[in-house]
DNA sequence: CCACGCATGTAAATCGTTACATGATTAA
DNA sequence: TTAATCATGTAACGATTTACATGCGTGG
């Protein structure tokens, strides 16, 4: 069986409405991106799983060859127990954090360019929300957009900590770099005396 | 080979200090724990290989049997190379945000108690970092320090995040359930007219 | 002497992405 | 007509965790 995480979000994709496989991937890469991402090679599977369970309905597509995917009565009930159950933590990787936490190996500046990239991402990342979040039809989804806000407000918190983070993390490097911290050389004379 | 983010971790850890895969397993848990993790299945094999590659060099244990692990020269320059080149960027994957996204089918109350449960989780991961902070020895490992109270800082902007939005999304949540938009019940009579 | 912590390693299972093969439909 | 987009699916690969098998050393 697929991991329960990904059957939540494809059932919790069809609890929004019906569609196809493709357009799934379309709706979570650009809905749900800033907090999930689902590839093809999970979705299909898991459609064709869900549906063998009953959990999912196959219907017509608008094209030959197409389907688009619904909830059954029994895939939202089993959607309800999914979304219940605790979220698994997953175990934490940030590759910025690990450059960082070695910085005494590549000094202070290169630190301070690493530190600078990231605080244009979250920089960008808010800028996207924002944008999210005037763009979107509230109309449409009426009932679903309440819960939907929260998450755009919730990567906004993030990214301004990022970018708080970032801004005295920038401050510090820069002293270090005064006192002289500088990165050790390509060469090192400690290595060959 | 084992990914460069792995060969970074365990390279990273040898720059601090020599030390055995126990050792350091224990160390990137309760050290790089907020913001980093590998198991035995990873470190053991990534030891082979950097010492096939003559990258770390293995010397006595304490115990037979027992080997502690060093870095080469070599192993330090490329350590240096693994550290410049850009951390890339895992797809995003948060549990709590995806329960929340499908929280109409949920209803607000059940919604509410998972925003609780990670508010106290960054509460907790606050007070712990606040703990090493003052917990720890920072003559022991002076020069490595600044760097290593950076990846603190940034933990801590996360978590006080966590919260800050943790609780805004409560008073939202609770004005959504007073305005009745109550989770769907067990059995739907709109599915069974 | 025995339980617990230190220590090493492997095998299997899990989870997920990427790349590929294939074809329909539409807009230029 | 041809390129781009919509659409489905699979195969291969990669990364990582978990569980297991094994044994040394030490404190109670």
């Amino acid at each position: 069986m697929r991991s329960r995480q990904t059957r939540t979000a494809v059932l919790g994709a069809l609890s929004i409405q019906p569609m196809t496989g493709y357009a799934m991937r379309e709706a979570i890469r650009t809905t749900l991106g800033h907090f999930w991402s689902e590839s093809f090679g999970q979705i299909y599977p898991t459609l064709a799983e869900l549906e063998q369970e009953g959990l999912v309905e196959r219907g017509e597509g608008t094209r030959t060859g197409s389907s688009t995917f619904a909830l059954t009565p029994a895939g939202r009930a089993h959607l309800r127990t999914l979304l219940a159950d605790p979220p698994q933590p997953d175990p934490p990787r940030n590759g910025v954090l690990l450059r960082l936490f070695f910085g005494r190996v590549l000094g202070p500046e290169a630190c301070a360019d690493l530190v600078r990239d990231a605080r244009d991402r979250a920089e960008r990342q808010l800028a996207g929300l924002a944008a999210e979040r005037t763009d979107t039809d509230h109309t449409a989804h009426a009932d679903d957009s309440p819960y939907w806000l929260l998450t755009i407000s919730a990567g906004e918190h993030a990214a301004r900590a990022t970018i708080a983070w970032a801004d005295e993390t920038l401050a510090t490097l820069a002293t270090l770099a005064a006192e002289g911290h500088g990165g050790e050389p390509p060469t090192s004379s400690k290595e060959t005396p």
